[in-house]
This record gives structure tokens, C-alpha cells and sequence, in this order.
RNA sequence: GCGCCCGUAGCUCAGCUGGAUAGAGUACCUGGCUACGAACCAGGGGGUCAGGGGUUCGAAUCCCUUCGGGCGCGCCA
């Protein structure tokens, strides 16, 4: 059941509203999947918008509908119920389809071609390189990388970029931390910055300073440039491992130094100034924000000299533009929004012709997690807090990052570790991977007891499917169909979470059909047909899951 | 005070550009393992969709408003 079978009735409807109400336009036709299975396989509520033009009664108008409906291999039946809707179910026939479309494309199946091969970026984590990564950053990494492969899934060419703040006060507070416990190693007098860094890693790092080669040099602890470089690739390098091994790739790293190293901060200062739309007042030097909108002028160049941030952030989605990408997409906290307007209006001053709305954002709320039915506090200043790595090294790779991309973005997350942990039937990443399990378990089985038939090529994906019509069987290949267009509201919304709602369904259908109905039965015909059937929620369950970084077990 | 986001079952959450009796999971109750994996299934109770007003044939969804919560409002990033 797939987007040709919706197309093709829409069709019929437009055809039969063209013999009913000639005069009406055909975008009135629309259909919806029904929520109820005996609403039918989907559902047209047209004739009750038809109502008052027409001057009918809305059951009348979709009666005639119904009637004027030409004739289709695929429609199994049409009626008019509740209010005005007209019902549509689906003939059996196009609904097996599915199966021998997602055993022939297998690990291609869901995929698509229409996003034309168009550029797009997805930036995301981007944290800075002054701490290990925290909860919230896996979040914004689960989130990322899924939207990043859904895009992929719809034809388009992403690139998943990072952008490190390398530069700038952070970095000067993180190397004076790692200078001050440094000196403390050493016996040295020291002073720890009022706005540094106080977690146990800076005390490791500058340990692991001071055995390098750098560090054991005499004078090291007085080399503040010295101590920053290490600091920072130690920082990225463990930032690095725990992306790792959460599964997140990115296809390049950008660093907010080199828009300095390359003058691409003076020459975005410059444009802007040359486009008129700066002044200095008080010694510093000024944005008209304003004139677009923002509540009051924002400062580019502060009365010392130095760029506040959002210079070198402009900067940055400049050379995004310049690179060729016209659709850009930041995920970033919530807490960080005010920057979105800053960055837009950076980019409009500039004249280049950059749209209003340039780049997209997906902002995502705070993550708590509660352990114990309490909640762990999260403070950075104080140097406790849960990273990642603590994450991935308790509940595991998979089940973190399935709970972490399971909810809408703009929701507050609470993280229950205690369920993420448990490796029991409370965990619902577990209840899709087992479904996953149970098909490749009776493959098995049935590769062991009819090895003639299994080895015969197009045992499954030739199979006649004519003997799936039951009522389970039906539900699950409805479901089936449906996974294409899934992906393609999904991606549209930029919403992984649908994802994991539809693997729960995909994973019930399956689990509810196995307890039912036995699929290795003795007549090859409906054995094979069942078999095709389990095949084809194994293809998907694992192409799913795969989306959201997640492993389908064979055995678990 | 201003801006953005949120408020749905005891708890955690879905609900698509407005559609039918608001759905899952979990918890609680009842049943199902000598049948391909019980990390599973079948069934049951559980709701003022925060409150109020409006638009509409139809509102959890859109608009206004009140209340409650989060985040932001810097010559910090």
C-alpha cells in the first residue's frame, strides 16, 4: 500500500467529483489514513466541505460520489459513513504487493529519489571543546544524525558537519583551569580562574600534559598556547571516541579559529559595515538589528576590541551559503534560540540575497535523567555531571540512543535510566528488536527443516501471496505500506521520533500475528507466503531501526 | 516586564496541512507457555485534552485570553 495506490484513488475521487459537482475544484479531494481499522484503509471527507456550496447534505453528496466512482483493479469497496466521509478499502492483491516490493528492494526499500540529489547540511553537537559531552549533547546527536539519515533516505546529499568554538573566551578559561591544576601538580603557586572549568577531567588532562612531550619541558606550565592546543585535542579526541561509539559519523569538522585564520570574521565585519548597516557608538561597534525586526542593536565588536560571538557565527553560515548549501538545517538546545533571529538577521545585512528564513532549526528542550526515581543533577560549573559516555557504558549503545531520539524535539525529556538499563520487557527498544529476532529465528527454523525449498531462488520474494488475507495479515501489510510515506512525513517534520512510533506499531502487528497464527505450516503455498510476509517486516524493522543508529539482532 | 516553547490517563508520551467514540507504553486487574523465541499475546478498568471565550458542518489541533512550567532577554558563548 503505497503512495501509487493513494495517488490512483485520489484519482478516482477527482474523476467522480468532475461527474458530481463539475464546478468544484479537485483540491477539495483529499485523503487521510483512518486511526480505526474498520474505517477502512483510508478516507475521504470531502462531501462535507462540499456541503455548502453545493446546498446537499454531506452523506447525500458522498453517496453520489460513491457512485460516480469508475470502476478499479485495486479498490475492494467504497461507503459513505458517519457524517460524510467516504471509506475506501483496499483490495487484498494491491496490498501484498508490498511484500515482493521490500524483498526485491531490501536494504533499498523506504528510499527514495525525491529530494534530486539537492545539497543539504545537517550541523549538529557542535559543542565546545572544553568538556566531555553531556546527555543533552546526545540528544542533539541522536537527533541529528537521524534527521541527517532520514534526509538521505529522501535522495538528498547531506553533509553532517560539527563546528567547534575553538576560539574565543572558553577556550582562554579551559586552558587557564588546565595551567592552574598544572601548577597545583607541580607545586607551583596557583590561581584558578574565576570562570573556569572545575570538573576531575581538567586535573587529567593537565596530568596527561605534563607526561607529554610538550608538558615535560622546563617552563611548560608557563606555556598558556601550549597548554591550550593539548587541552583542546585532547578534549576533541574524547568527544570524538564517545560520538564513536554512539554510532554519529560527521562528514567534517569546522573550527571557529580558521574563520579568524582566514579573515573571514574581518571580511563579514567589513561587508556588513560596507552595507551600511552597522555604527559605533560607546567605542563598540553596532548591528542595526533593528531594522529587522529585533528588539534593540546588537553589539559586533565590543569597546576592547574583541568580536562578540555572533560575528564569527555569522561568518560561519556564510561560507555555508558560499559552499553551495541552500537548505541548511542547525540542531541546537532550545536554550540557544535567541541566537537564530541574531544569525538570520547577520546573514540578511549582508545583502547577499540569503532568504529571511536561512539556515533551518531544530531545537530541542533539556534532557533530566532520573535514576533511582530521582533526578541527577546536571551542573557543569560544579564539574558533576552525566556525559554520554556514562550513558552509553549503562544502558548501552542501542537502547540510548532509541530513547533519545523517541520523543518529539520540542519536548522536555526525562530519561529513566532505570528503564533504559533494564533488559527486560519494560524496554521498548528490546520489544522491537526482539520482533526483529523472532522473524530471523523462524527463517531459521524453516532453513533447517525445508532446506530444498529455502535454497530455491525466489522461495519468498516470488512467493504466491494470495493466501495472505487474514485479518493480522492484512494489518500487517497495511502497516508495511505505510512505511514509505512515513519516512516522507517524517523527513518533511523533521521528526525522527515517528520512526520509533512506527517500529512500536510495525513490531505490535508483528508480535500480535506470530501469537495468533502459525507461519511454518505444513502446505508449502501459505508456508511460503508467511515466510515472504515475516521477511518483509524483517527488512523493515532493520531498515528503520538502522535509521536511528540502532541494531536489529538476529539473536538476542 | 517582553519573546519563544510546553501543558493530553497515576507516570512517560503519540495524535500529520482541523475529521468519526482522544490513542500507545507503563502501572493495576484477569487469562494464555508439551505449537516456529512468553524480552510475547488476548482482555479489563483508567480522561473536564490546564481553565474560559471565538472561528467552523466539525477543534486536543487554528485565533484571543487567564493560569501553570521551561528557556531566552549581556560590550558571555
Amino acid at each position: 500500500m503505497s503512495a501509487e495506490i493513494r495517488s490512483h484513488l485520489t484519482e478516482l475521487l477527482i474523476r467522480a467529483l468532475a461527474r458530481v459537482a463539475p464546478e468544484e475544484p479537485a483540491t477539495v479531494i483529499t485523503l487521510e489514513r483512518p486511526k480505526q481499522a474498520r474505517h477502512g484503509d483510508f478516507s475521504c471527507p470531502a462531501a462535507m466541505q462540499l456541503a455548502r456550496n453545493l446546498k446537499r447534505p454531506p452523506r447525500d453528496i458522498a453517496q453520489a460520489l460513491v457512485q460516480a466512482l469508475p470502476g478499479s483493479e485495486w479498490l475492494e469497496s467504497a461507503e459513505v459513513a458517519g457524517g460524510g466521509f467516504i471509506n475506501l478499502r483496499v483490495r487484498p492483491a494491491a496490498k501484498q504487493h508490498a511484500v515482493t516490493t521490500i524483498l526485491e528492494k531490501d536494504h533499498a526499500f523506504g528510499r527514495s529519489a525525491r529530494g534530486q540529489g539537492q545539497a543539504v547540511m545537517v550541523e549538529f553537537v557542535s559543542a565546545n571543546p572544553t568538556g566531555p559531552l553531556h546527555v543533552g549533547h546526545g540528544r542533539q546527536a541522536a537527533l541529528g544524525d537521524s534527521i541527517a539519515a532520514l534526509l538521505e533516505s529522501q535522495g538528498l546529499r547531506v553533509t553532517r558537519e560539527f563546528y567547534y568554538n575553538d576560539a574565543g573566551a572558553q577556550i582562554r578559561a579551559l586552558a587557564l583551569s588546565v595551567q592552574a591544576r598544572a601548577r597545583e601538580a607541580l607545586g607551583l603557586p596557583s590561581q584558578f580562574p574565576e570562570d573556569g572549568y572545575h570538573g576531575e577531567y581538567i586535573a587529567e588532562i593537565a596530568q596527561k600534559y605534563l607526561a607529554s612531550d610538550a608538558g615535560s619541558s622546563a617552563g611548560a606550565a608557563h606555556d598558556l598556547e601550549a597548554i591550550r592546543r593539548f587541552a583542546v585535542t585532547e578534549l576533541r579526541a574524547e568527544q570524538d571516541r564517545d560520538l564513536q561509539a554512539f554510532g554519529v559519523r560527521f562528514d567534517n569538522h569546522y573550527l571557529e579559529s580558521s574563520l579568524y585564520a582566514d579573515g573571514r570574521v574581518d571580511a563579514t565585519v567589513a561587508a556588513l559595515v560596507a552595507a551600511g548597516k552597522t555604527y559605533e557608538r560607546d567605542g563598540a561597534l553596532w548591528l542595526r538589528t533593528t531594522e529587522y525586526g529585533d528588539d534593540k542593536d546588537r553589539v559586533m565588536r565590543k569597546s576592547d576590541g574583541a568580536y562578540t560571538y555572533f560575528v564569527p557565527d555569522v561568518a560561519y553560515h556564510l561560507t555555508k551559503w558560499e559552499r553551495g548549501y541552500r537548505k541548511v538545517i542547525n540542531v541546537q538546545g532550545s536554550d540557544h534560540h535567541s541566537t537564530v533571529t541574531r544569525v538570520r538577521i547577520g546573514l540578511q545585512a549582508l545583502g547577499r540575497g540569503i532568504p529571511p528564513g536561512y539556515p533551518d532549526y531544530v531545537l530541542h528542550k533539556m534532557v533530566t535523567v532520573m535514576r533511582g526515581g530521582e533526578e541527577v543533577k546536571i551542573s557543569k560549573r560544579a564539574g558533576s555531571y552525566l556525559t554520554l559516555r556514562d550513558l552509553i557504558d549503562e544502558a548501552g549503545r542501542d537502547a540510548t540512543r532509541f530513547f533519545l531520539v523517541s520523543r518529539k524535539a520540542d519536548t522536555e525529556f526525562v530519561f529513566d535510566l532505570d528503564l533504559a538499563r533494564s533488559q527486560s520487557d519494560e524496554n521498548p527498544v528490546y520489544y522491537v528488536q526482539y520482533a526483529h529476532a523472532r522473524v530471523c529465528s523462524v527463517l531459521e527454523q524453516w532453513r533447517a527443516r525445508h532446506p530444498e525449498e529455502a535454497a530455491s531462488a525466489g522461495a519468498l520474494s516470488g512467493a504466491d501471496l494470495s493466501a495472505l488475507t487474514g485479518a493480522r495479515e492484512i494489518a500487517l501489510l497495511a502497516r508495511l505500506g505505510g512505511y514509505g510515506e512515513m519516512l516522507e512525513e517524517a523527513s518533511r517534520e523533521q521528526a525522527p521520533h515517528q520512526i520509533c512510533f512506527y517500529l512500536r506499531e510495525l513490531a505490535a502487528d508483528f508480535h500480535s500475528y506470530y501469537n495468533a497464527e502459525r507461519i511454518l505450516v505444513p502446505e508449502p503455498a501459505p508456508r511460503r507466503a508467511r515466510l515472504a510476509l515475516a521477511a518483509a517486516v524483517k527488512v523493515v524493522i532493520r531498515n528503520a531501526l538502522a535509521l536511528i543508529g540502532v541494531g536489529a539482532p538476529e539473536k538476542m
